[in-house]
DNA sequence: AAATAATATGAGTAATCCTCAGTTTTAAAA
DNA sequence: TTTTAAAACTGAGGATTACTCATATTATTT
């Protein structure tokens, strides 16, 4: 972003254009989709968009990682609620709460959210994830401890693993995402990769360290 | 695809083309990148260009599918080769195999690859893939009966995961990407489900068919 | 060898991007 | 309450890029 907008007017004048590319993008054909015809959309001039953006790209990342946040959130919420005894009903809920998400024939902006989760821009890690990978970790480090610690790496595979999959159905298969069947079996590859991790760390810590 | 090529020169001139592409895209910022310095440095006129291809989105989804052939075809030899006694080496090859081909800093056409992977195209599935994961199914129903039936559900969350997983890391964290650990969590990822699988399955088969 | 089809060309036009000199609005200072 | 300066906004128009089509060349068929 070119410049941080500061008085109330700005930020409003930067909602607008997310908006208006959100609106367009749902509407139209991305190729259809132009900064002018943003601009437009968003009532404001071309020379403002361009205060504040890159260009279209950069709006696209932008409305993404607005999106991202939202997400993102709303995970780290299903992870604080205090769960039951059943066993894998925080995974399965994380699990719905992206899956009824993707599932919006609507999403808000669905390709600039493609290009933000392909990391389409370089030298960008994907912070908003990381903040929810970290999440995880810390849960399931401490107040959890008979699961295992959870390395970094571990983490990472876990969140990536899940957000990708249902991403890659939204648009490969959309029907098969609505399904239960496709439900039940992100849940089991969570616990399944969960009891291989303490598995192999038990096995680990009674052989020694690996040489 | 505009016009398919009939004769050798017209097949030369796609393959240069693509070729082209990949360079540029290797060398340059994504942004810089246009169809007319495309068909400039693929010694072909723009007009020629436009009788293969609808545009530079076009181009990358064909460089983008070419790659995933190419890696597709590669998982499949993998997945053909007699297999050892230990426990989970089909399984690390293809890890390996996808995370050197991720390492890999002049990737052809990465961007295109993301691209192509992220499905931006509307309304076409990714049936690169496709094959791989009915080979996976074909080859862990029939051959290996022990491991348990693998639905098609099943096989797409097993292709889809790994792959995303590697993808991303690529994107995010090209050292983790590199590290002994990283591969070793793929491994665990795969044998997690498949044993998590089986066990699920098992219960199933044992108190009857869910309501 | 003539006819037909496939492929290639690139100047020119259409579409889009993006800048910048000037105007208006806001908020802080006098 | 003026005054002042910074922040925000504008949009015509030059720069860049996308794309077409009338024409030329090369390959294949008859």
């Amino acid at each position: 972003m070119r410049k941080k907008p500061n008085q109330a007017r700005a930020r409003a004048t930067v909602t607008a254009i997310l908006d208006a590319t959100a609106q367009l993008l749902a509407a139209r054909k991305e190729a259809e989709v132009t900064i002018n015809r943003i601009a437009e959309r968003a009532g404001v001039s071309i020379g403002t968009l361009y205060q504040y953006f890159d260009g279209r790209d950069a709006v696209y990342y932008a409305l993404a990682r607005r999106e991202g946040e939202r997400i993102a959130h709303q995970v780290i919420e299903c992870l604080h609620v205090p769960q039951t005894e059943v066993r894998g009903e925080r995974a399965r809920n994380i699990v719905r709460l992206l899956i009824v998400y993707f599932s919006d024939t609507d999403v808000i902006g669905r390709v600039a959210m493609l290009r933000y989760l392909a990391g389409l821009r370089e030298g960008e890690r994907d912070d908003v994830m990381d903040i929810v990978s970290a999440e995880i970790e810390t849960l399931l480090n401490t107040s959890m401890g008979g699961l295992g610690s959870l390395s970094r790496v571990k983490s990472y595979i876990l969140t990536r693993s899940i957000l990708n999959v249902v991403r890659s159905a939204m648009m490969d298969d959309p029907d098969m995402l609505k399904s239960r069947e496709f439900e039940d079996e992100l849940v089991l590859l969570i616990r399944g990769y969960l009891m291989a991790s303490r598995q192999s760390e038990a096995q680990t810590s009674t052989i020694g360290p690996h040489v």
